[in-house]
DNA sequence: ACACTAATTATAAAGATTACTATGTAAGAA
DNA sequence: TTCTTACATAGTAATCTTTATAATTAGTGT
């Protein structure tokens, strides 16, 4: 299953001419198995182990990498860290408040939206951007606990 | 039309117990008035002739102090700077991946995924955000003269 | 006009990301 | 297998946005 994710993935970059090494392999890995959307501080952490010398720069250049090759999708939250999915299907997130947890979840994708959107402006549309944000249930009985 | 959209703003800043300064007060004046989306530091720069001592942080400091009483949205992009929303009436964003104009369009409020993502997450959802991307019309004519 | 408190300025600091350079290494060619 | 070359990495400096801090200034009610 994830392995066969993995090959598809290291077989894509192949074709694009991008090289394998350790450190990309692990943070594809990573990605691939990991269901969380990790920030870059995150991959840089959990691959410290295994490679103490890495740099962190190493993982954002490779999850650029990732991302031009259409492997990996980055969310942006302003303030916080962006963080990184790995591109199964397309889905919606759900996004908490207070811990910063990303939640997938399915709905049916908004076209029309970005149909409208292009006749109202005039503007040649590219893609839309959709995220809910609220208290995960963790958060919400954390909170009225101290309540 | 506008100056009625300003003492309103003005007034309910008072009724939070927020003083009124000059610096203040040409904020919000440039946010009233340009119908732009401006980043913090577009203002800065606006108002660096009449404010020539104003500091950056005061800048930051109002934007938050609207934001908090709800007379200003911000919007962030991850890389770029945020950029600042007079509110005005519901509408989402449409913004240009090219020159990052961000363009206001209505469409009727997408309370339904609100309910959908709650009921498949638990969540106790309190709001979304909902961006379209793509290439504005003036973007566009310049990117098919080069090419 | 006074006093109290908030706002401003100026600057330092923080945090995320990118740029840069020397060194190392993957992958194909000989 | 060894060589070669371009790409990747490590390490660090730099950049950019935003926030924190401390001292000074200035609103606002009395």
């Amino acid at each position: 299953m994830g392995s066969e994710m993995l090959d598809h993935a290291v077989q894509s970059l192949r074709e694009h001419g991008v090289r394998m090494t350790p450190q990309r392999q692990a943070i594809l890995e990573y990605l691939v198995t990991e269901h969380s959307h990790p920030t870059a501080d995150d991959i840089y952490k959990a691959l410290a182990a295994r490679f103490p010398n890495m740099s962190v720069a190493t993982v954002y250049n490779n999850l650029r990498v990732f991302k031009d090759v259409g492997l990996v999708q980055e969310m942006n939250y302003g303030d916080a860290s962006s963080r990184f999915d790995f591109v199964t299907s397309k889905h919606y997130h759900i996004i908490c408040d207070t811990c910063g947890k990303v939640v997938d979840f399915n709905y049916p994708v908004l076209d029309e939206i970005e149909a409208v959107a292009a006749q109202l402006t005039g503007f040649k549309v590219d893609r839309h951007r959709l995220e809910v944000y609220g208290t995960c249930p963790t958060c919400q009985t954390e909170q009225s606990h101290t309540h």
